[in-house]
DNA sequence: AATGTCATCAACCGCTATCTG
DNA sequence: GCAGATAGCGGTTGATGACAT
């Protein structure tokens, strides 16, 4: 028998959502609310799956989502949340407002990763990649020191200053920085950013096509 | 200018968790 | 308790643009 597909594939579109479709779908979700995904895209009168539809709209549509560079200390709480929670994206996602797990699990993958094991740390242990194998090219995970995740510190910008939302920071964290030649770590890196509070508004329908009406304040 | 390579990110796929009858 | 339906999650892929040669 089988699981039934999650949408009839046949006729429905795939790809890049058009700012027609993307229209469409916002202003059915401003207008009725986040229910029933399945009998979204028929209502909203699109041919796509529900499953796309949901997606679209936690990715690219919500308007409270925030748009551009991470900031340092998000970056951070990410860094640190991974080490406590591992790959569990949404529960990442969900401490920081604005951004969704897609966006940090893309983050994560581009940029964070290539960054701790610049550091020396291994992205996925957050333990110190062993010296004679940390050679900026391959690295084995099984032959680094054990390390308890109490232990870990996240290093940072001495200039960088955790938010009020920054709830589960590493305060407690003990290990000194220099022990792990973290001290000139790049996070000083000039990083631009939005801050939510930067923008009023969210997304409006300009002569027919979706537009965004974030209006840096 | 043309081509190749790399980086980024939106979107899809398949699986699991949860809900409902 | 079970089975089917649905939502949500995480891994992966493909399109695109930027940069290097």
């Amino acid at each position: 028998m089988g699981r039934q597909p999650c949408c009839d594939k046949v006729g429905l579109k795939k790809g890049p959502w058009t700012a027609e479709e993307d229209e469409k779908l916002a202003r059915f979700i401003l207008q009725n609310g986040q229910c029933c995904w399945r009998a979204v895209p028929k209502l909203a009168g699109l041919l796509r799956c529900g499953k796309s539809c949901r997606l679209r709209w936690t990715n690219y549509l919500r308007p409270d989502l925030k748009r551009g560079l991470l900031s340092e200390a998000e970056e951070k709480l990410i860094i640190d949340l991974h080490s406590q929670l591992g790959n569990r994206w949404s529960k990442i996602a969900s401490q920081l407002p604005g951004r969704t797990d897609n966006e940090i699990k893309n983050i994560w993958n581009t940029h964070i990763k290539k960054k701790l094991r610049k550091m020396g740390i291994d992205p996925q242990t957050h333990k110190p990649i062993a010296a004679d194998s940390f050679s900026d090219r391959e690295f084995c995970t099984d032959e680094v020191p054990m390390m308890e995740p109490h232990e870990i510190v996240i290093p940072c910008c001495p200039s960088a200053t955790w938010s009020s939302s920054s709830s589960s920071s590493s305060s407690d964290s003990t290990v000194k920085v220099e022990e792990f030649q973290l001290s000139s770590m790049e996070w000083g890196e000039q990083m631009l950013f939005w801050d939510a509070d930067d923008f009023g508004g969210g997304w409006e329908f300009d002569g027919g096509k979706l537009q965004p009406n974030f209006e840096l304040l």
